[in-house]
DNA sequence: TAGATGTACTATCCGATATAGTACACCCCC
DNA sequence: GGGGGTGTACTATATCGGATAGTACATCTA
C-alpha cells in the first residue's frame, strides 16, 4: 500500500508524507479512515518508528491528518488547497526558471499537453 | 556580480553553478569570457575556495566552462541545451506532481501565462 | 624569478537524517 | 482492573552531505 524507496535522496519521512497525500487524492484514504499505527508503519516499510512518527507529525501539523493518543491517526477532512498550493508554488518556481533559461512558453505548453495526455493513461514519461 | 545565500538551504556551490548560468543566458557573460579566479570569487562572496572550485569544476564537467590550469576560467562556447535540459525535467517533474494532485490542465496554464507576462517586466511573482 | 592560477589532498566541523532504546500517558477491550 | 495497543517525548548514536581550514603542487604569466 505504501512504497517507500530508501535509497532515495528525498529523506523517508518525505516519501511517507507524500505518499499519504497521494492516497488521499487518489480516494484510497478518505476521512476519517485510520491510518496504520507508527509501528505497524515502521515494521511494514522496515523504517524507523521515530521517522514514521516524524512524517505524522507533519502531516498532523499541516492539518492533513489528525492523531488522538492511545486510538490512532486519521485522516482528516480533505482540503484541496492544502495539497496544492505546495505543488503549484514548486511548478511556479520550475515554470520561472525555465523563462530564466530563455525557454519558450510555447514549449513548456508542449510538455504540459504531453504529461497530461499521459497522465490519464498512467503512465509514466 | 554574484548573488549567493548563505542562509540558504541550497548548497552554496550549486547557487554559484546556476548563478553563472543565469549570467550567460543574460549575455553578461560571453564566450571565452574569463571568470572570477577562485580565490578572488571566495573572498568576494565571504566563502571558502574549495566550494567555489567545487562549482567550477561541476560546470566544467558539463562542458559550460573550460579551465586551464595556471590561467584561470573561461566560458565555453554556449550550448543552450545543457542550460535547459536540467530545468526542463524539473519543470516535467513539478507539472506531474501537480497532475497527480487533481490540479487541472488549465490551471497551470494560466500559472504559464502569469508567468511569463511577469517575466518579460523584470517582476517576481 | 615572483605571483597568480587551477587542482589535489587531509582534517575538521556542522546540520539533517535516521536509527536504537526507553519511557510515559492515554485509550479500548476482555 | 489489567493487558495491549496507541501517540508522544526524550536521549544517544551513526551516517552523510556540505562547508571550512590549511597545505601543497604544477602551471602559466608578467
Amino acid at each position: 500500500m505504501f512504497s517507500i524507496d530508501l535509497t532515495s535522496r528525498i529523506p523517508i519521512y518525505e516519501q511517507i508524507y507524500e505518499n499519504i497525500i497521494s492516497l488521499i487524492v487518489k480516494g484510497t484514504l478518505a476521512e476519517n479512515d485510520q491510518l496504520p499505527s507508527v509501528r505497524a508503519f515502521a515494521k511494514d516499510a522496515g523504517v524507523n518508528p521515530n521517522t514514521v512518527a516524524k512524517a505524522y507529525q507533519e502531516l498532523e501539523r499541516t492539518g492533513i491528518i489528525y492523531s488522538v493518543p492511545g486510538r490512532g491517526s486519521f485522516i482528516a477532512k480533505p482540503d484541496s488547497s492544502v495539497f496544492q498550493s505546495a505543488v503549484l508554488s514548486e511548478f511556479d518556481n520550475a515554470a520561472m526558471a525555465c523563462a530564466d533559461r530563455g525557454i519558450d512558453k510555447q514549449v513548456l505548453a508542449e510538455h504540459l499537453d504531453n504529461i497530461y495526455t499521459k497522465h490519464g493513461k498512467g503512465e509514466k514519461l
